[in-house]
RNA sequence: GGUGGCAUAGCUCAGUUGGUAGAGCAAAGGACUGAAAAUCCUUGUGUCCCUGGUUCGAUUCCAGGUGCUACCA
């Protein structure tokens, strides 16, 4: 407590543990080389990816082999029915209790994946924001398509004035989703959003991964390919009669769900897959890119990455 | 070899009755806090094949060349 009175700042109590996060595009490589870093630190593996973690989607969302997932223990993956409702915020506190769990037994815990919000939950959190019912989000929505976007709009107004100056007044799914918020809440939405990142108690590292753009469309290509060889036709028609759930409202399937529906034939519907998954690469890269903290690597410098964190685990 | 057609954006092509051009696709950039592989916004890309001629002005008309293509030999 002396100390304090000679220095106003407060120093954080030092982290001794470790999270690295290893991030960037579909199909840059994040997986083979989360094993090397897991493996060099003897350590286990977050998957940090929306559709991965649902157990009936493998072929269309590149899930680890099996025998990946031998070398190394994996958290996340192929954990939930396509059925259940499951979101950012739950994700947050499931990987936060997990790593800390982790954290028991180890000084090094990696996370990898590709899904942007999920991974910021993590290293930042995500606002407090009291849980919408099911019932709420149905009634909006009924609203929304009987009385259209100009409707909702006119209750975010109401509501919460501020967020509606901010809002892209275009994203339906932002501006219900605010109404949402501020009708379960009973206050606004944007009084409860503190744009302040939360500390976790450990350290986290991030590490980019990317490579030229030209060759990662080439691998993102291919791997579709690779994709169809291995049978995704078939894994997106057995998951057909599921197509409204929110999990299934991916790349690789609601493509081939247009097409057995006769909407686009089965060129088209290869043809979308791939550029759809070019679509998301770009906007993955849109989304880390801005972020300061992220050290960013060429996809080969699988060397130079490890040796780059036993420095910062060192200096930790 | 002969005759015709074509040559314009990364690709497929439209167009300019002569005033340096536009669609689709591909692409680029951006937003993003409880649906996020979701959702939403913005943007164009050019020696109009080359060289001459006519013209105030040619991508457009004329001639020659080159390339591709079709048919005939």
């Amino acid at each position: 407590m002396t100390e304090k009175e000679v220095t106003p700042v407060v120093h954080p109590v030092p982290h001794t543990k470790m999270l690295i996060v290893l991030l960037g595009p579909t199909g840059v490589g994040k997986t083979d080389l989360s094993i090397e870093i897991a493996k060099h630190f003897n350590t286990s593996i977050i998957s940090c990816d929306s559709r991965q973690i649902y157990r009936e989607m493998t072929i269309g969302t590149a899930v680890p082999a099996q025998e990946q997932l031998a070398v190394v223990p994996h958290f996340f993956i192929r954990t939930l029915s396509v059925e259940e409702y499951y979101n950012s915020w739950q994700f947050e506190l499931q990987a936060l209790q997990k790593i800390r769990e982790l954290f028991a037994t180890h000084d090094v815990v990696v996370m990898t994946g590709g899904s942007m919000l999920y991974i910021d939950a993590v290293c930042k959190g995500i606002d407090d924001i009291p849980t919408i019912s099911l019932g709420l989000r149905e009634e909006l929505m009924e609203l929304y398509e009987r009385e259209g976007l100009e409707a909702i709009k006119a209750m975010l107004k109401e509501l919460d004035p501020v967020f509606y100056q901010e809002v892209d007044l275009n994203n339906a799914k932002r501006v219900l989703h605010a109404v949402e918020v501020c009708r379960i809440a009973g206050v606004p939405y944007s009084s409860l959003r503190t744009n302040t990142p939360k500390d976790r108690g450990f350290n986290i590292v991030r590490i980019g991964l990317n490579r030229d753009r030209e060759e990662l469309y080439d691998r993102i290509n291919r791997r579709v390919d690779q994709m169809l060889a291995d049978g995704l036709e078939a894994e997106a028609r057995s998951l057909y009669h599921l197509r409204h759930f929110n999990a299934l409202n991916t790349v690789g399937y609601k493509e081939f769900f247009d097409y057995f529906d006769g909407k686009i034939d089965y060129e088209e519907a290869i043809r979308l897959i791939k550029r759809n998954s070019r679509h998301y690469a770009k906007k993955q890269l849109s989304w880390f890119l801005r972020d300061s903290d992220i050290s960013w690597f060429a996809s080969e410098q699988k060397e130079k990455i490890i040796a780059f964190l036993d420095t910062v685990q060192n200096f930790v």
